[in-house]
DNA sequence: TATTGTTATACTCTATAACTATA
DNA sequence: TATAGTTATAGAGTATAACAATA
């Protein structure tokens, strides 16, 4: 498979608009980092849940949940899995007795700095192709974006409900035969 | 709440690193262009599908599955689906009676059409912070990278087996108590 | 035997509702 | 009553195995 006759847009956008190859390159950022995650058998979510207690966001599960977009039921079995690792402490709250503090364990910190290393060696990989002044502007417009969408700095916004197929779409005219049979015998 | 004292890592890096915002800001282009695709009722990868199409990768349903890295089960119910609205057509193959052809019809051009100008105002609308020459700047800066990350143009690598913790990871002397006890009364 | 399309199944992530304890 | 944490459950995406028809 050598010659290639891929998807070919508009004259001047071989490789796809800018939107697209955004998506297409922190896709691939997203699943690397994951991938290098590996060793440590932290998840993505894990990783950020554990730099934001760092940061001090730990003050309630559910304020870090907010904080982090992920949903309080989730947040149980991330910080639970955490939790059991010995990485993460829940403590009482003695004027809300509702609420867990959560904070990191010195072997919670330093899996967070191990997984800072690991984060350094993944962009210098991804970044591989540019030279510092190059990695400069880059970083310069997407943060110039990034404000601009309303991005909250070092949050991850997840996959939440990347459109489902919504049904209220045009539905056909119901040309086809009611139900495929299964490729068999013409 | 205005006050934000955010993930602050590095010095220089404030907002996190480029791999980090490349993550970011791809999963929010792909969110916002699965919203922008609500009134088609189109969900992204089925997008993708009538692209590679219509660009004439239709010879076979596993050689789209395998291009896209679709799981041909998958795409199976993908392809019915953009059969059952009349966007798709499976036309059997007299020299290889297992495979069926895939073609665009009259409507399913029509819908590309349309799902093009919805791509142009999403780009349009995530790069409203830059104007002209910054853009430029951007895509060659993201081009490069993609070419030297090995990325096949136009297509998007989806998600699949984001790190899930392997398990193979260092596991706690388990100093935690057998079962957390649903935040009862002391 | 290998391959294409297909079905069935399991696991994960997302999302919602409901329950308990506390405020 | 309202909120934090938790559990249960349903839905969609991902992945694997197995099957029928065909090569």
């Amino acid at each position: 498979m050598k010659k290639d006759e891929e998807a070919r847009p508009a004259p001047g956008r071989e490789g796809g608009s800018t939107a697209f190859l955004l998506a297409q390159l922190g896709a691939h950022a997203a699943s690397r980092f994951a991938e290098h995650l590996g060793p440590t058998g932290l998840s993505p979510p894990q990783v950020g849940i554990l730099r934001a207690i760092g940061n001090g966001a730990g003050s309630s599960q559910h304020a870090l949940a907010k904080r982090l977009s992920i949903l309080p039921s989730r947040m149980v079995v991330l910080v639970d899995e955490l939790e059991g690792r010995g990485l993460v402490e829940r403590r009482d709250n003695p004027e809300d007795r509702r609420l867990y503090e959560l904070h990191l364990s010195p072997r919670g910190r330093q899996t967070l700095e191990s997984v800072g290393r690991i984060a350094r060696a993944h962009d210098e990989a991804l970044c591989a192709a540019l030279d510092e002044r190059e990695r400069g502007q880059l970083r310069a417009l997407l943060l110039r974006i990034a404000e601009h969408q309303g991005l909250t700095p070092g949050v991850h916004p997840g996959m939440r409900h990347v459109g489902k197929t919504t049904s209220d779409a045009p539905q056909a005219p119901s040309g086809g035969r009611g139900r495929r049979p299964k490729k068999g015998p013409p």
